[in-house]
DNA sequence: ATGTGC
């Protein structure tokens, strides 16, 4: 049926091609990134169709691309990579996913782990009891809607400004956490009313707090230019995105696009989409730009509780706990790759993936060794910080993975574990832990994400990225 | 992922 030309198949160890040949919708080919038993899940849970529907969007340019920790979402894979022509091409809301700017930050504390470990409990829970969590949580502290158009129009400068940052966690931050936003007139009412009461709240799902110890350096050059410095070292992370302001952002925007929507018949109504100059287009991206901002500030806020809690338990001024990086892996942006050898302005969409440019390449003070890259894994599992590989501009527009991805579902998962197993096996792997539900602990138990290691050996033996350092969880907090 | 499932 297919012409040889036109089977899927290993172009390299870690490079999966799906030939544009493969289906006469493509334009591009699909490319996925990892082995025989990621590529076979890819197929079997619909994730890899997902990358091929990808592929017949109009304007898209190179390859439909795909990380190593490819899973399904809506309309575009979770781990997806797609970059559109920027002069005449489209933005797609489900390309960015529904959690705009969901992200991660890493920090450093300048504690080892034994004099952490003495006072634990104490301060996870003085972390519990400063970050709200759960779903719907709001913070103690609603903005006005003055605060929240400042936010959406100045990002962290907003957070600077009112001290809930340091003014040098902005060159630490992708686009220094202030996207330009045409206009946010996109928000809606309703998105503002949302957000006006969830700065600085982590929500549910698998969005957590972790404290972590940096258990193995692989490179140590890098590592202490991004400010890890040594093993046994606490850490901790942040994995959080703009919460229902920034869903709510997807879902007026979806719901207008889809309502005027002239273009060709999609494979999936899932995909979506708007000219980049359209006035649709013009919109969404305002509002996503602004959303973006508010999930640079959110994780900037929450880091900024989690400063104060080490400085009440262990009199650490918040100047002293660094921040190492806070990216965004849900999220499109104009940028410029060379594609056959020609500078060209593309609309990149990653959707559970991440910006790694490589040294040479990288935004500001990373220039010299290239983006870090932050995987969180689950909890009691570990974490990694990666750096862009030099051939990644070449292979992916410069992106590397963002996670674990589920193993179970989240009903699969809440049948699977008991509340009292899940509680030994974190104590066990010296972890201890708040939560906000018995219900997210089950869903999120270890066992119901993939092995975070396997996706890490991928990711570098394909050369997206290059491993720094791994951390361990010692704490977690979770919605 | 998300104040409201199919």
């Amino acid at each position: 049926m297919h012409s040889i030309n036109s089977e899927p198949r290993f172009e390299t160890p870690f490079r999966y091609l799906i030939p544009s040949g493969y289906d006469s919708g493509m334009r591009v080919p699909a490319m996925l990134f990892g082995n025989a038993r990621t590529v076979e899940s890819a197929w079997k849970d619909g994730s890899a169709k997902q990358a091929i529907n990808v592929s017949t969007l109009p304007s898209i340019l190179k390859a439909s691309i795909a990380m190593p920790d490819i899973h399904g979402g809506y309309g575009f894979p979770i781990g997806g990579v797609a970059a559109f022509d920027y002069e005449e091409g489209i933005i797609s809301p489900g390309g960015v996913g529904y959690d705009i700017n969901c992200g991660v930050s890493l920090f450093t504390v300048p504690l080892t782990y034994s004099r952490f470990a003495e006072r634990r409990k104490e301060v996870i829970d003085e972390i519990f009891n400063r970050v709200p969590s759960g779903l719907g949580n709001k913070s103690s502290e609603p903005v006005s809607m003055n605060d929240m158009a400042q936010i959406m129009n100045e990002g962290l400068n907003w957070a600077v400004n009112n001290g809930l940052a340091l003014s040098e966690d902005r060159e630490r931050t992708e686009d220094g956490g202030a996207m330009k936003s045409e206009s946010i007139s996109g928000v809606s009412n309703a998105a503002r009313q949302r957000g006006k009461n969830q700065v600085g709240t982590l929500g549910a799902g698998n969005h957590f707090l972790e404290v972590q110890r940096v258990e193995k350096i692989f490179d140590h050059a890098i590592a202490q230019k991004f400010g890890v410095d040594e093993e046994d070292q606490i850490t901790f992370m942040i994995h959080t995105g703009s919460r229902g302001l920034g869903h709510q952002v997807a879902t007026d925007h979806l719901k207008e696009i889809s309502g005027k929507f002239s273009g060709p018949p999609l494979r999936d109504t899932q995909l979506m989409y708007a000219e980049i100059h359209g006035r649709q287009g013009i919109s969404y991206l305002g509002a996503m730009a602004a959303a973006a901002n508010f999930g640079f500030v959110n994780r900037a806020v929450i880091g900024w509780r989690v400063r104060q809690a080490f400085r009440k338990v262990f009199g650490i001024e918040e100047s002293e706990i660094k921040l190492v990086y806070s990216l965004a892996h849900n999220i499109a942006k104009p940028e410029e790759h060379e594609i056959d050898g020609k500078r060209t302005k593309v609309m990149v969409h990653r959707k559970g993936a991440t910006r790694a440019f490589p040294a040479g390449k990288a935004e500001g003070i990373f220039v010299s060794t290239g983006h870090p890259v932050i995987v969180p894994g689950d909890m009691g599992s570990r974490s990694y910080l990666l750096v862009g590989d030099v051939e990644n501009m070449n292979l992916s527009f410069g992106s590397s993975c963002h996670g674990a991805g589920r193993l179970l579902s989240r009903h699969g998962s809440l049948n699977t574990f008991r509340e009292s197993e899940v509680m030994e096996k974190l104590k066990n792997e010296g972890v201890y832990a708040r939560f906000s539900t018995r219900k997210v602990m089950l869903e999120e138990a270890p066992g119901s994400y993939k092995n975070i290691d396997e996706v890490i050996g991928i990711t570098t033996g394909a050369q997206l990225a290059r491993s720094v350092a791994m951390m361990k969880p010692v704490g977690v907090v979770k919605g």
